[in-house]
DNA sequence: TGTAATCTTATTGTAAGACGAATTGCACAA
DNA sequence: TTGTGCAATTCGTCTTACAATAAGATTACA
């Protein structure tokens, strides 16, 4: 393992690691096929045996592994993987990028709008129905707080364009849409029920090319509202 | 430091693990801006002593950390903040999506349909002049090895969005263009090189629209391409 | 006989101690 | 002044041990 004559140079960042490998050895398990999402792992004491390491060796593989939600560790239950690979790591990312919030508006801008494309190629009746509802839900609110209900119709727009790894991606993101909400203190609730009311007659239409300029549109605007609020605060 | 009786229920979806809050701590270190990228953490000793955890629980935490990018550990010498987050989980992450190709391309075309339209509106000449470049190389490329001068297009288009989050996101995504080439044994290099075209001239003329247009036919093509050989691969 | 409570046990979570390897830095000698 | 060697620091790994928790089984009681 350590014969490391061969002139290491060439890939070695890894800089081997006991654990590491052993992260690349479990991994290598789902992408084999050895196992499916969901099965749950053998005990550490087994895994230890199997791999050949110590078990703080494995449990640093699998806290890692656990960090980036691979797996689930369940006390006295066991380690499972997950049937969902996504959402976590770009949590712990976008924690370190907090401070930039215009990246990640627009982070979110580029991937919203190529995500309403698709959904618009995707998209069911169903969820239709749904993005209609919470339409209504912003439209008829009293107060300005239809945060939740706008939140939802970008969500059930990425869900629509059914795809795992950009659900995972918008997830993320997401999670600053209250963040931004916070930012723009003044409301312009028709203005936004407008913009919906748009996307969605272009996604019932299934348009790709104009669901994409209405969701332009409204995300550009958006956008102006949170570089004017948030380079106000900067200065 | 561990009385935690401070009722740490609260929003402890993280079934806790000291781990866990060990990891949170070190990243609200850099969020704080208590320590900066490039840093050098204490070592291991000390941050025992500090979080009042044992080594095995403190390595669990940098062992997380480092898989997901955000430390660097080197023997002897010390553990360091990395510079720049960013790639790693995704690498992580779509390694076990590898089997799921069709969903990595949509992805990436969500990805890049989002940029492309950014990119029209931030692209400057020198990254026009390079992306004309690609373009030469592909048209006069002999044999149909052209897959690198493909992806460098791409990737010119990515970075010209200025974006440190959408950077990340796609660098893991292109990590697939290769094995997309594999899939497409049928190279149309004329084909390629009027797209490409098409899409440079939009950009030049600062077009989002347009450059979507473009962006959204070169894509839609490769994804009919690649849908049509994977399946037939799969049955 | 069925249900509930308790107890055992398996498995994860945490801790402490120890040793090895590797690299750095200092000291000493040429 | 320079080179070599030794020591100390720090990460990497292993061993052992115990605590906590929850599932499952067993037993007791109705």
């Amino acid at each position: 393992m350590e014969e490391s004559s061969k002139k290491l140079g060439v890939q070695s960042v890894h800089r081997s690691t006991l654990s590491k490998q052993v992260v690349e050895q479990i991994v290598q398990l789902l992408v084999s096929g050895q196992m499916k999402a969901g099965d749950k792992l053998p005990p550490e004491m087994e895994l230890m045996e199997e791999l050949g390491v110590s078990r703080p060796v494995l449990r640093e593989a699998l806290s890692a592994l656990e960090t980036l939600g691979v797996i689930t560790r369940k006390t006295r239950e066991g380690t499972f993987f997950n049937n969902k690979v996504g959402t976590h790591p770009f949590s712990v990312m976008l924690a370190l990028a907090t401070d930039n919030l215009p990246a990640i508006i627009e982070a979110r801008m580029a991937l919203e709008l190529g995500l309403v494309t698709m959904a618009a190629e995707k998209i069911t009746d169903e969820q239709l129905e749904k993005l209609r509802k919470t339409i209504d839900t912003i439209a008829n609110s009293e107060d300005n707080d239809y945060g939740e209900a706008d939140k939802e119709f970008h969500h059930i727009i990425a869900l629509s364009a059914n795809n795992p790894i950009v659900e995972g991606m918008i997830d993320s993101l997401l999670i600053t849409h209250n963040k931004v909400n916070s930012l723009i203190q003044v409301r312009e609730r028709e203005r936004t029920v407008e913009y919906h009311k748009a996307i969605y007659a272009a996604l019932e239409a299934r348009d790709p090319q104009d669901a994409f300029l209405q969701m332009y549109k409204h995300l550009d605007f958006v956008r102006q509202k949170v570089l004017q609020y948030s380079s106000a605060n900067d200065e």
